[in-house]
DNA sequence: AATCATTATGTTATACTATAACATAATAAA
DNA sequence: TTTATTATGTTATAGTATAACATAATGATT
C-alpha cells in the first residue's frame, strides 16, 4: 500500500502500487464485482490494471495505445483478432471502473487515478502536483465541509463535485 | 448587481446582470485596464460583454458563433471586412479576462462566466445548478479551509485551483 | 442444450474543445 | 518615421469524447 508523503493521515497518494499491491487490489475488486454482481470483465480488468500500475494519472487516449500493443503481444488472449482498439472502448470500461469508484476521474487535466479507498461513490479532493505528476486524494474535513457549507448553508444539493489543486507536492518544494 | 438567491454572503450568482450592470462593469474594467496598462481592446470588450450578458455559462464556440454574427450585423464597425471568427481569436481574449480576473474558467463544464467581485487572481468555488444552469460563485471560507489544508497539513503548495460542485440550486429543489 | 433477453464490446464516423505556427495589423515607444 | 511590441487573423491540426449501429458474449428460461 502506498505511504502517504505527509503525516497527515487525511491525504493518500494514488500511485506507487508495487505489483503486490496491483494483484491485491484487482481481486478485491474482482470480489467486490461478485458481490455486486456486476461484470468484472477481461477488458475492464486489464484497464483497472493499467491505471493501477501508471505512476501519474493516465488519459484515456494513453489507455487505448497500452491496450493496442498488449493486444499485439497476447498472441492467444481471448481477445484475439480484436487488435484494433477503439475510444467508445476505453470510455465505456473508464465509465464502469467509475461508477463502481474504483478509479476517479482528474476533470481538470483529462485522466484518470486509482480511488485509494475503492468503495461507492464518494466526495474526494485531489491535489496534482506539476512537477513529479503525483496525486494525493483526501476525503477529510475540509472536504466535507465544504460540501456541507453548500447543502446547509447555501441549500445547495450536490451531486457531483470537481474539487483539484495543483502545484507542487512536499517533496517537489 | 444580481441578488444572492440565498441569505448567505458568501455566494453570488454571477449571472442576470442588467443592461445597466453591464454597462458599468464594461466602464469599471476599461478603468481596471488603464490603471493596470493593459490594453482592453474592442474585440476582449466584446467577449466580456457577451459573458456578462449571458444568463448562463457561455463555451468558447458559443463567443464565436456570436462573434460571427455581431459582425455580420455591424457594417461598419472597425472589424469591417474580418468576417470570420476562429477559434484562437476567442480563446486569447478568454485567457486575456482570465488573467485581469474579469471571468473565471467552469473547467468542468468547458464554459465561462463573469467573476462576481473583479480582482487580482483570487481562489473560489462554484455551485453550478444543473438545472437553470444558474452559478454561484464562493469565496468563503471553507474554500480557505481548503486552501490553507493543503497548503499547512499537507505541505502542498497549491498554483491554481478547480473547485466546482454541480447539481441543483435552491431554488430548483 | 436451445432459445431468448441482456449486457458488453467492436466499429465507423463525427462532434466538441483547444492549441501550434505563421502572417498581418494595430498600437506604443524611440 | 521608424522600430519594437502587442494583438489579431488565418490555416491547420491536436486532443478529448460521444453517437449510432453491428456483433459478440453472457445469463436466464424453457
Amino acid at each position: 500500500m502506498p505511504t502517504t508523503s505527509s503525516n497527515c493521515e487525511h491525504a493518500h497518494d494514488v500511485q506507487d502500487f508495487t505489483p503486490q499491491d496491483v494483484t491485491e487490489r484487482l481481486e478485491a475488486a474482482k470480489e467486490q464485482s461478485r458481490m455486486r454482481g456486476v461484470r468484472f470483465t477481461l477488458l475492464r480488468q486489464q484497464i483497472y490494471t493499467l491505471v493501477l500500475q501508471a505512476n501519474k494519472p493516465v488519459g484515456a487516449y494513453d489507455l487505448i495505445t497500452q491496450l493496442q500493443q498488449m493486444r499485439l503481444l497476447d498472441n492467444d488472449s481471448e481477445l484475439e483478432g480484436k487488435k484494433n482498439v477503439a475510444p467508445p472502448t476505453v470510455y465505456r470500461s473508464l465509465e464502469f471502473l467509475l461508477s463502481e469508484g474504483l478509479i476517479h476521474q482528474l476533470t481538470s487535466i483529462n485522466a484518470y487515478v486509482p480511488c485509494c479507498h475503492p468503495r461507492a461513490h464518494h466526495t474526494a479532493a485531489f491535489l496534482i502536483c506539476e512537477q513529479c505528476q503525483r496525486v494525493q486524494e483526501c476525503s477529510s474535513l475540509p472536504v466535507q465541509e465544504m460540501m456541507s457549507f453548500a447543502e446547509e448553508d447555501i441549500g445547495f444539493t450536490v451531486a457531483r463535485s470537481v474539487i483539484e489543486l495543483s502545484g507542487r507536492c512536499q517533496a517537489c518544494q
